[in-house]
DNA sequence: CCCCTTCTGGTACATTCGTGCCATTCGGTG
DNA sequence: CACCGAATGGCACGAATGTACCAGAAGGGG
């Protein structure tokens, strides 16, 4: 009983989410959500307390759900044991076509971490949620045999979020897989390359 | 003649800038950048055609001081001769120290990637940016005897913003440098750690 | 059946916003 | 000196905003 109610504030988490995309974390106020989701402008107020609370609980939506989505790629592919270009390529793969098929979300993932900048409770929202990434950065890092899993898993994660923004912000639409796989590919080869001897600073350089 | 004007143009920027960092790109009003910058409401029109405008000017200083500023230190960089681990510490020094000296600036970097998602001008601005970014970051890769310098300098260029970003979305003051060096010196060995063999997908794997 | 909680949808209001207007002052030029 | 564009600063207007309020529909429990 009662559960109408959870569906319709579901439903303003998504129009929210959409809006975020669209036209940015500014552009979220009560009307404008209110017509996106085809709801009266009382209910965005009736749901949620303050438009900061709106905001904030669309953000934590989006990091949940695309955490949870990771973790199920990453449990599909780490125990195929496959290569460092092998991980590339799906990994490649699989970010290119969410980015183009939800941009709006992966857009709102970012105003999360910005907002995260100002708000306490987002930052540590995003801490959690950068947790999960590593976690799971570290399992493919191991899958592939790196020789510090956890500090590669840093930089790994580093550089996805990296080129991520690059896609959203310059990115022509849909080249991405064709700018992130070679990057990753030649990342993830890089760094499972074993170290034969102790890593000397000098003497990776060339004479 | 008359460059008093110009002085309180540049003034209401770097005021509308303080207020990006500190309050976000939705806390630019007329009003408060008129506060922030100590100067009537109507200045801020009488300088700036639209609030739109006043954004997009502010964010394109940003990106092009941050831009002189990286190629400074590339230059004074590149000519000594480094390993990549001292590249590495040189970079994250730098880095952390920016970060913490001027988040504001920083921020607003990031929040002109994620207008740029939105406003066709600041799209390309942000690739203007980014190809800068990628000059530079080819130069170091060159200078630590990269094999493939243009796609690594994708790579460095990636993580290096997803270092940032991570510093300034959940790190606690002051510990970037903590962070960021030892990502960074793992990262830059491995890139410039030549190749002895073709790069063999599987043979890179653990047996 | 009635009641009471949950939910709906419409409206009102004070505040804040962007921006246009205009009288005034400043500072260099003729 | 007079002049004129540049710059200043106060103010007002219409539009949009967050939120409170309220009258009622819905629908399951007594």
């Amino acid at each position: 009983m009662y559960q109408k109610g959870e569906q319709r504030r579901a439903h303003i988490l998504r129009a929210t989410l959409r809006l975020i995309g669209a036209r940015g974390a500014d552009a979220v106020t009560h009307r404008a959500v209110a017509e996106e989701a085809c709801v009266p402008l009382a209910a965005t107020t009736y749901y949620f307390a303050s438009k900061e609370q709106l905001l904030e609980q669309t953000l934590l939506l989006a990091a949940r759900e695309e955490t949870e989505r990771l973790e199920r790629l990453v449990g599909e592919l780490a125990p195929l044991s496959l290569g460092p270009c092998e991980w590339a390529a799906a990994v490649a793969a699989q970010l290119s076509t969410d980015l183009e098929a939800e941009p709006a979300k992966h857009v709102a993932l970012f105003e999360l971490a910005l907002e995260a900048t100002r708000t306490a409770v987002l930052k540590e929202e995003v801490r959690e949620w950068q947790a999960a990434h590593l976690r799971l950065a570290e399992l493919g890092c191991r899958a592939v045999g790196s020789s510090d899993p956890q500090l590669d898993a840093r930089v790994v994660v580093a550089a996805l979020t990296g080129l991520m923004l690059e896609q959203l912000s310059s990115g022509e639409s849909n080249f991405g897989e064709a700018v992130m796989r070679p990057a990753l590919e030649r990342l993830f080869t890089q760094l499972a390359r074993e170290s034969e001897t102790t890593v000397e600073p000098a003497a990776a350089r060339i004479a």
